[in-house]
DNA sequence: GACATATATATGATAAATCATATATCAGAC
DNA sequence: GTCTGATATATGATTTATCATATATATGTC
């Protein structure tokens, strides 16, 4: 499990309470290729005060819930840098929207072509945010391991995004070259009155 | 649940027991975008029974366990096109890759590069096997909805994969470019030793 | 004769992610 | 005076996916 891991990393750098960690590093960073919401975070970091991997130290606070400030223990830092260099199982996109292409025989041009211009739209979105993270030119510091390889992060979610805008508008020409389907004006009618359960 | 959907489609061309549903038509298809084993796409069939969208005929037989045959109901029908054209939240892309790249910057580069290699030969793989499937192109039947959407699932593939092919090697060409770090030759003696947990 | 593979369905356990909700107070906006 | 947002941690419930295991027989392979 990544997040575990992410969440080392974090703690390496420095020690944090489980607040700082969400909103300041873990939100800044991290929540871009891997999203983890506050709960899932707090318990993350149970377990791994559980298995020693972090220690939690108690800061008292009269009018707040007291701070917990966790950090990276020698043993977690062993931990890290074995995962850090372990072989990973190539993970597998589940895109709902390729579920409803490979079915969309019978839906009629006009649903296909909304459809896949919402899921455009937000990959454009996407793609713009990508684009305004600041990243200084790895030239400008090239022996900056630290710039280099998390600018390979930035690139890469650039690279799936202009690949997924192409192939979107790839969808769209597509869709529209394909003859309708012959009942197509009975389709909302039909169909949209049912609310899908997700 | 696009699970639910995928198999609603599947049942929707033909009915079918999970077995077959399961060896025939689910690894032919969804598979390479939604991956599903047995046991979840029998619990999943449970429970499109339960909810009225799919019929079961049970069929005796002597030797083995009976066979259960699935059918789609004109709920389920009406269920699967509803779903079909609905919005879906565009999904994330976790690869643990990526959070192993972020907090890379005390690995050794050997270590990097062996870590991306494998990647690389993995996803290498697969853009090979989806450029084997075979598909007649769209100008033969350039009238065929089936023909033009399923294709454009596996375009999608395609696309996937080149561009994780073209990224990895960029990440091998800059994590060379990148100096090393100072203790990369006690790396291993002091790291490997720790089998990670996952 | 032993062992793997195909046919056929099912449950138990666990991990991971998401959503909702609970508690408590202070500061600042309107 | 009320409401929102920041600070700070935690649990409950649910869904989804994965892994292991159970049962039962027939056929074909080594």
């Amino acid at each position: 499990m990544s997040l575990k891991y992410a969440i080392l990393g974090l703690l390496n750098v420095a020690p944090m309470t489980g607040y700082d960690l969400k909103h300041q590093a873990f939100d800044a960073t991290v929540r871009h290729f891997w999203p983890a919401d506050q709960s899932q975070i707090y318990r993350t970091l149970s377990q791994l005060a559980d298995s020693g991997w972090v220690s939690v130290t108690v800061e008292a606070q009269d009018d707040r819930p007291d701070r917990k400030i966790y950090a990276i223990t020698d043993g977690g830092q062993q931990a890290l840098m074995a995962w850090l260099t372990s072989d990973q199982a190539v993970p597998i996109l589940r895109d709902p929207l390729l579920v409803q292409l490979f079915f969309g025989q019978e839906v009629p041009r006009v649903e296909l072509l909304r459809v896949v211009g919402e899921q455009l739209a937000v990959h454009q979105a996407r793609q713009a945010a990508f684009e305004q993270i600041p990243i200084p030119p790895l030239a400008s510091r090239p022996d900056d391991r630290w710039l280099g390889l998390q600018h390979l992060t930035l690139d890469f979610g650039l690279a799936l995004e202009r690949a997924y805008v192409d192939w979107l508008q790839r969808c769209l020409e597509a869709v529209t070259a394909l003859p309708d389907v012959d009942d197509a004006g009975d389709f909302r009618a039909r169909f949209t009155a049912v609310s899908p359960e997700d």
